[in-house]
DNA sequence: CGGTATCCGTTTTGATACTG
DNA sequence: CAGTATCAAAACGGATACCG
């Protein structure tokens, strides 16, 4: 019985269901994505067109995970040619506030995220060669 | 020039600089690491403890790039055998309100997330193989 | 239009053994 | 204790071609 919040740290919910969350993120577009969907139901390809150098493939395969995590609806108008369009679900949406306040920080930190770098690489420079 | 929160949902800062960021949290085990952080200064050992299945070299290749971002920092005391503590950063420090945020979407939606997946697969089964 | 299928190189991760 | 080094496996990502 451990309490969520301790000051130990503990990961609650334990680690490993919280890594199964966590995997919702972990592909590279997913939360490009998100933000894409954000301003309403778009179809496929203002999706594509807003993030700029994605394929289609990990466009779909994207499109097809988040749809099966619940966080996105896929709604298909059967017209020819076809017409598809995806929207946030509640789930996605309750998600939004997080996701924002990311980029809300990433907006403000960035700078700092790059000078650490920097700084890093001068201290310990890329020296793998000999010497 | 772009309005940074258009109902359009511009991503602002540059799509590719965002990215940037978000390859901050992409590695497997960054955002592990970093609830261990929260709870304090800790002992790598102590940090290899709390996540469980973390090998040596995943821990060590974590925290170095999170170290190169400046998210934590490495202190080192010079005594036989050699203690190494790793503590978070004031810019570590500031995104953990986020962090945090996000584990708690994760505790309170994790059962949706898990429903829409039996949903998705009892829809859609994982059939590639005949038929 | 909105995908699938296939091939293939790159990156990430893991297992294991060794070290100052 | 806190790592490094090495090798191999697996996941990821991109290019290209084709389809309903």
């Amino acid at each position: 019985m451990k309490k969520p919040d301790a000051a130990g740290g503990d990961i609650s919910l334990g680690e490993c269901l919280y890594r199964r969350v966590l995997e919702l993120l972990e592909s590279k577009w997913t939360v490009l994505v998100l933000h894409a969907l954000d301003g309403g139901r778009q179809r496929y390809r203002q999706i594509e067109a807003r993030i700029q150098d994605i394929t289609q493939k990990m466009l779909t395969q994207t499109l097809r995970r988040m749809e099966r995590d619940g966080l996105i609806r896929r709604i298909v108008h059967p017209t020819v040619p076809p017409a598809v369009e995806y929207e946030l679900t509640d789930l996605g949406r309750s998600l939004m506030p997080h996701i924002r306040g990311f980029r809300t920080w990433a907006a403000e930190h960035f700078a700092e995220v790059v000078a650490a770098r920097a700084e890093y690489d001068r201290k310990y420079g890329q020296r793998d060669a000999a010497e």
